[in-house]
DNA sequence: TCAAGTACTGAGAACGTTCGCACATTCCAA
DNA sequence: TTGGAATGTGCGAACGTTCTCAGTACTTGA
């Protein structure tokens, strides 16, 4: 291993002929310092090119001016828009920022807490990839690291958040379709996380108007219910065969479920998907069949993706505020890591349906 | 500020009746311990909730295990994959990221470096936004810490590199549509860092075979030369109204220049761009004019992004392998910060052409 | 002229680890 | 037996900062 020159305040202290005392308060100017003093001591510093060692100063003030982030994938637009808003707040305040993806993944989500834990960062923003089976994000919480959720609550704890209007987003964006005349929308939703009676029971329940939406409930289903409460608004019957779930958080398999939505006998006019990531499954399936939009499927996809509006014709989409998500949760974390002791707050932003040329009369 | 419980490794030994040190070494897992009290002692660390401090850690063994990235904007597509590569390689060895972003602003890429340096990362990845001005590299390059260039190389820098095939890739692009017929090719390019003699002189060189492909020169210009160089192969002229510098890294820069070059008089048959985001410009600026690809105008891109593939009728594009490009950079930078003290080498990727339906016949 | 500030400086102790060293004990081959 | 590894433990010094505290010199107001 190469030597790394270091030069340390002590070096600078020496060859200015001051105390490491005197030198460190000129350089991390604090306490006081003779503008004599301070000149020589800088010059010195410039000439030895001495470069503050951030570890030693963090050990010392408790601070690392970091902060950690669990994320879903970087590579979607999702997750990659986020991040953006949290690294320019960040970067405003002179944050850092760790990231790690969980791939939605429990055992990744708790090795990379672990990871950030150690490196000592001054809060979270985390994605939780489980809403119930959280007891790590309890464990840390009690140690009053601030964290912050984003995207999806979690049950019990008593933190921070910021989600969008899921249920009531996809209700408008479904209803869109409704009144467009469509009767047979196919959905494509991920999930993953099994709500408890399973899917049969989710639906009958909420059609029966009995599902409330939970803020700890995973996206994905409240984007079903979403769906279901559209449905039941207009009077309209579900037909669960017209339900799908991925069961994971891969095009791939959003692929495969449209492909077969679609060769399905009674072609559902109409499809719905509940994120980005289905959504570019679903389109893959459609060109793939050969079939053109809206003439003969209409679509719409939660969460709007940038090649949606240049896409022909235009997909709708629900367009939720993921830069502005990111930011605000990194405001609300940064706050607390400043020493706010407000009580918990929850974000939450409201969607927008954004009209493009995808949606065709029935 | 909360009093954050910290448990130390102190704590831990005198909870177990051993010494600091014998603690340490049985957390740390290094030197040696017996069975007894390496049970003893974990089993006091865990029911003390013991977390290591990775920072006292630090500071003394010298490596953070943390690698810094200063990427351009971690939304594209072409940053968020290379990200991934970089994040699963880091994983792999558990070394944490620090991501920070420059917007190809010098300013902002110093600015990000002195972040890193002082949080002491064990290495960098950078994709630099001025391959010539870049005396802050050559610094921190003096100090022995290990740095990798990823997308382009810096003139007189002598540090390991990951790059693109960009030129070769570009002319295989612009072949294809010269062999398609088209002979007035519109590209829409960044150029930002002008190439001294201006870009009429360029393209005057250029077309007489007398500019070489440098590393160091930036991509976009490297991918013109590749239009330039397949125009020259064919025998073809060189219309320099065709060629458009967007002039920022900006899809609205893109949207501009494409739509000025489709309201043309003698509007081109075909659209090259140099990168991901010129591609999403263009297509913004074809779908407002209501043109229809590939029967209006033809278009290749570089680099593949995900809606290439399923946005009708599938943009042909040259493909870098992204993913493959980042972990690489990882994997090359890991090795210097593991000690390997062989020649600095560069790495160049070969790009792939990806035929879809985008080119049309003339 | 004295007391009470204000400006400045330096010694030395933190912070929570790892590491070098010294010392004990055990084990095994010669 | 004997001596040299191998194994196990503790002391105290690092690592490079910040921070507390004591102390000096200089100003100021009564």
């Amino acid at each position: 291993m190469a030597t790394r020159s270091k030069v340390t305040i002590a070096d600078v202290a020496q060859a200015a002929g001051v105390s490491t005392a005197t030198a460190g308060r000129v350089l991390g100017s604090y306490g006081y310092a003779a503008k004599s003093t301070r000149d020589q001591v800088t010059a010195v510093a410039r000439k030895l090119g001495y470069r503050p060692n951030g570890l030693a100063r963090s050990l010392i003030t408790g601070e690392t001016r970091t902060i950690g982030v669990v994320a879903g994938d970087i590579r979607t637009q999702f997750y990659a828009s986020i991040l953006r808003g949290i690294s320019d707040v960040a970067d405003e305040h002179g944050f850092g920022l760790l990231i790690t993806n969980s791939d939605e993944r429990l055992d990744h989500e708790m090795r990379a807490l672990d990871l950030l834990m150690e490196k000592q960062v001054d809060g979270l923003i985390v994605s939780p990839c489980d809403t119930r089976k959280a007891r790590h994000l309890h464990r840390i919480s009690e140690t009053q690291l601030p964290i912050v959720l984003i995207d999806r609550a979690v049950e019990g704890l008593a933190v921070d958040q910021v989600t969008a209007l899921n249920a009531e987003g996809a209700e408008a964006a479904v209803g869109e379709l409704i009144r467009a005349g469509h009767t047979r929308i196919g959905v494509v939703a991920e999930l993953l996380e099994p709500e408890p009676g399973g899917i049969e029971r989710f639906i009958e329940d909420a059609h029966a108007g009995l599902v409330r939406t939970a803020k700890s409930m995973y996206p994905s289903w409240q984007r079903l219910l979403g769906y279901i409460n559209a449905h039941r608004a207009a009077g309209l019957a579900i037909d669960s065969s017209l339900i799908r779930p991925a069961g994971s958080y891969s095009s791939e398999a959003a692929h495969r479920e449209a492909r077969d939505l679609l060769s399905h006998a009674e072609r559902p006019s109409a499809l719905f998907t509940t994120d980005g990531t289905m959504s570019e499954g679903v389109m893959r399936a459609i060109a793939e069949a050969g079939l053109v939009i809206p003439r003969d499927v209409s679509l719409v996809g939660f969460d709007d993706l940038d090649w949606m509006a240049f896409t022909p014709p235009g997909i709708s989409a629900i367009s939720q505020p993921r830069y502005a998500m990111g930011a605000a949760a990194a405001r609300m974390l940064l706050d607390r890591v400043a020493g706010s002791t407000a009580p918990t707050s929850g974000l939450t932003m409201t969607p927008e349906f954004i009209k493009r040329g995808s949606i065709a009369r029935r």
